[in-house]
DNA sequence: CTAGGTGCAAATTATTTGCCGCGAG
DNA sequence: CTCGCGGCAAATAATTTGCACCTAG
C-alpha cells in the first residue's frame, strides 16, 4: 500500500525533528528535495498519515496547526509569545487524575491538555 | 467609553445564553434587533470587549472560535461529534495541581484544559 | 468638535478540493 | 489498462483590515 516517496519525505522529517512544524514548514522542508511538491500534497499526505496513526495534528491557540512525529501520549508547552512547541516531562496518569474529577451529562472521552507559557527566548527580551 | 448600542448588544446575548456561540452566530442573533449590523463589527466588538476583560474566547479543535460571556475560571466539555460546548462542573484547583506537576524549561504561566466527550443527544445517536 | 465606531468590501490566512494527467503495478 | 496519487489552481472558511462616513460624548 502506497507509501509514495512524498508521504515517506513528510513522515521522515516528522520522525526527525522536535520542532513541531506547520504544513508550511513541512512544505519548505521537503521542497528541498523534491522541488515541484505541492502544498495540497503535503495537507494531504499529513491527514493520511494522521488517519494512519504515524503522526499527531496540534492544535494552537491562534496560529495554524502544528505535526508531530510522536505519536505516543505527551504533553506540549505552547510559548504564548512566539508560539513555539516543545515536549514536557509530566507525571504520568496526570489527565487521569483530571478525568476522575469531572461530572458532566456528556459521556467523557478524553481531556485535551496543554501547558502555556514563555520560552527561554522570549524570555530574555 | 464607548459601550455603544452594537457592542453592548453583543455583551448582553453572550451574557445570557450559555451556548458559547461562534462570531457568525452572534451575527446572526445581533442582526434581528440591527439588521445592518456587520459582521466585521462583530468581529472587532468581540476583540474590543476581551481586551476589557468581558468576555473570553474559546479555542475550539477543528472549528471557528467560541466566545463565552463567563469569565470566571472554569471548565469546558466539547462535544467531538457536533462540537457543542457547555461548562463544567470541575474540583476547584484542578488546573493547579497539573501546574505543580510539570517541569519545562520555559517560564510557565497557565494550563489549557478542556474535557472531551460526546454530548447525549449525539450518543443516542 | 473629534476620537472612536460603523458598514461595506476587499484582503489575508489556513486549509480543502476539482481536475486532469502520470506512472506503478 | 486503471487506479491512486500528485501538481496546479481555484474554492472555502474564518478572520482581519482599509476606507469613508457617522455619532455619542
Amino acid at each position: 500500500m502506497g507509501m509514495t516517496r512524498q508521504r515517506k519525505l513528510i513522515l521522515d522529517y516528522l520522525r526527525r525533528t522536535d520542532s513541531h512544524p506547520s504544513a508550511v514548514e513541512v512544505y519548505d522542508r521537503v521542497r528541498k528535495t523534491l522541488p515541484r511538491i505541492s502544498l495540497g500534497t503535503v495537507y494531504r499526505n499529513l491527514e493520511t498519515l494522521r488517519r494512519q496513526g504515524l503522526i499527531r495534528k496540534v492544535e494552537t491557540y491562534g496560529g495554524s496547526r502544528r505535526f508531530d512525529g510522536t505519536v505516543e501520549d505527551h504533553l506540549h508547552v505552547i510559548c504564548t509569545n512566539c508560539g513555539k512547541i516543545r515536549d514536557v516531562e509530566a507525571a504520568a496518569g496526570i489527565k487521569q487524575e483530571v478525568f476522575k474529577k469531572v461530572e458532566s451529562d456528556f459521556r467523557i472521552t478524553g481531556v485535551k491538555l496543554d501547558i502555556l507559557g514563555v520560552c527561554p527566548e522570549c524570555t530574555q527580551k
